[in-house]
DNA sequence: CATCAAAAAATTTGATCATATTGTGGAGCT
DNA sequence: AGCTCCACAATATGATCAAATTTTTTGATG
């Protein structure tokens, strides 16, 4: 036996893990604003982790498109362009209603009750007004739901696209509120409940094209 | 520092993106076989290089789905189900007729001269039955294809793509040989000459489909 | 007062080292 | 002979350090 003087157990996961999660989560969730660079050092700090752990993070979001290195040693949090944001329009609603059929087919009941309960803490979110909340239960459900089709290749697609447009939803949260926001989620889960997958997948189209469209909107202002 | 000689100055790009299109070609090509197993140690004596730098290079490919984190310490290039085979499929023929949509509109005169060179190399390639020249040529066409979208983040969708299931076309032209591979590449350039978008996009679909059907067919044979 | 050059500070980069975890082979037991 | 358990080897992980590069600040000059 060895000697087992660890007291501080939680070495399951590997330090360069969590501080990927929590670096994407801040990106994902509009805490690192569109434009703000990132630097290793700041990241030490404000995670508490090593330098090693942090710079394996920050490269694997810049493989995600999460972050962009800028030609000298620079990274940021990139800005979307019209184009991109018109980009990540025809590429979300080409991947995702595909998922929703996916998921119709194989969701339990037991699934659906489970993305109505978070839908539900997502309306609470809108009706408080609590922004970050509201972002995450969004990503959850659309997370929950994709991950539903088990067809890993498009969910990771799916979700590089939310690493992409995540940090402007937050923007258009801030210039729209919360109360604009409409979403087709019960039509989408009426839908799956019912077994029609075709009418699934047009709904989730919408959500995604409305969605998108506001980003559009308030992109094109600034 | 070590033998750090100034013959090779090319201290213009750091040592871990080299050591990432190293190993990103290795995959891409089929230089590495699904299933085989690759380590960091085994990477620094193959490519000669830090262990920081492979690292770092295997984070990125794992993040862009390249490569496989076994649970255990083992990273792998993946194997492809035939789940994973209907994912790229469809996945392909959603984006990257768009990609020609846009690259239509885009290209110059001089663009569908230079794309006619590389198709006329690969050709050569086919004929010789030279398989690694094959690979690279096509990717290479495919790659400054779509490049001329100028859509960056689709065209980094479609990349990714390309690092999924190019270690299994070399897989299927050990079985099929280079004989039996067919393309739309014409069809393509001259639909794209003529100004005709739909079309050309319509014959890449079609090149897409027929590439990956044989994938499929392979694949379902083991 | 503005501009440019040089020094200083900060940050990244890549190597080395200590530590922990996992896989493997061999010895001992049933 | 087959199975289990333990020790050792291989590998990954994360911290630390030295070197290089970049950005900022400072100072001098027109």
């Amino acid at each position: 036996m060895k000697d087992d003087v660890n007291l501080t157990n939680e070495s399951k996961i590997p330090a360069h893990e969590t501080v990927y999660r929590k670096l994407r989560d801040l990106v994902l969730f509009g805490e690192i604003a569109p434009g703000q660079a990132v630097t290793i050092q700041g990241l030490t700090d404000q995670l508490d982790a090593g330098v090693t752990p942090v710079r394996e993070a920050i490269r694997r979001l810049i493989a995600e498109g999460a972050l962009d290195f800028m030609g000298n040693r620079r990274v940021c949090v990139p800005y979307l362009s019209v184009q991109n944001v018109n980009e990540l329009i025809f590429a979300r609603q080409a991947i995702e209603p595909q998922l929703i059929l996916l998921a119709t087919q194989q969701a339990t009941s037991e699934d659906l009750d489970h993305l109505c309960q978070i839908d539900t803490e997502l309306d609470q979110a809108i009706k408080i007004g609590d922004v970050t909340a509201y972002l995450r239960r969004n990503y959850r459900f659309h997370k929950s739901l994709y991950a539903l089709s088990k067809a890993p290749i498009l969910v990771s697609i799916a979700d590089g696209l939310w690493l992409r447009f995540g940090p402007s939803l937050r923007v258009v949260c801030g210039r729209l509120g919360t109360l604009n926001l409409t979403d087709q989620h019960k039509e989408t889960l009426s839908a799956m409940r019912a077994g029609d997958a075709e009418k699934a997948a047009r709904a989730i189209r919408e959500d995604v094209i409305q969605g998108m469209e506001q980003v559009r909107h308030v992109m094109t202002q600034t």
